[in-house]
DNA sequence: GTTTCACGTACTATTTAAAGTTACATGAAA
DNA sequence: TTTCATGTAACTTTAAATAGTACGTGAAAC
């Protein structure tokens, strides 16, 4: 089963839009993705409904981030994004007739629901501000400035 | 993201078994989870290969339980379904070069080993007799007879 | 004011993993 | 020796996610 990758790729392109001092367009951002522009944009307009990014058109336009980043936790990033699946496995029906797959599936759903309890709590512990501190940690371990961080 | 259902549908295929006093067919099983038989035998023949199910073929032959329901517990089948991703999110690259990526990977990474953690031990601490009871007393509570339980 | 830049988004195409299917070989029981 | 059932390889289908194209909107530069 493929897994999906927007929160770590949503995550990555928030952190580089704070670091940066201006917009940073779709086009830049889907270069140090790896992805392409519309694909950014897509995932960037849910953020921007919820408030944690704005978006500029024209000369000079891009993307910035638009709260404290001290104010905003990995949670508030999976829910902007439509709170996709965490566990990769489900039932095989909901809502079985039989009764040896609702026990089965009892069994299942008591241990993902405690599973996913346990993430999102974890989660919402995390902010944006921590993540960038110890990614400034991690450049500082590497005598590299500030700077020459930026992809590509 | 479409969730994997192979657990649920095996443990749900082991539970018929082992309510059966005879061997079931690839056959029988697939109109139980309303399959096709060769993805019963595909799926079924990991579980052979680790012991837990025994196949026999020609006339009266087809799948019986090779074990105490007492002596297998999810994490067995889990394990002998090869291990599927639990969870359905994952880094955007392994081994990044960003360190921007680093923070955050490293920040996902934790969460989920931890979650994962969890639902292993969980599985460790469901025996399929304990499901099996279960199903039992769903029955109860219905007051169905043992032989109506059968699909179709 | 018109050209350039950048986002907004509907629509289409590609990719990929899972599931289903066919076909035929093997072996056991009737 | 026929029938039944598994074993397995190869192929096809399907469904979801992701990627990409095309064109519209609006803002800044010239």
């Amino acid at each position: 089963m493929k897994r999906d990758s927007r929160l770590s790729g949503v995550l990555h392109v928030l952190l580089h839009m704070a670091e940066a001092d201006a917009p940073l367009t779709s086009e830049n951002l889907a270069r140090a993705m790896q992805t392409n522009p519309v694909v950014i944009r897509r995932i960037l307009a849910g953020l921007r409904d919820a408030g944690f990014v704005r978006s500029e058109k024209g000369h000079g336009g891009g993307w910035t981030i638009a709260r404290d980043l001290a104010a905003i936790t990995m949670r508030d990033i999976y829910d902007a994004i439509g709170r996709p699946n965490l566990m990769a496995m489900g039932n095989r029906t909901e809502a079985p007739g039989c009764l040896v797959e609702q026990a089965v599936n009892a069994a299942l759903d008591e241990s993902f629901r405690d599973a996913e309890a346990l993430l999102l709590d974890r989660f919402e512990r995390v902010t944006l501000a921590e993540l960038a501190a110890d990614f400034h940690a991690r450049m500082a371990a590497r005598g590299i400035h500030a700077e020459e961080h930026v992809h590509g």
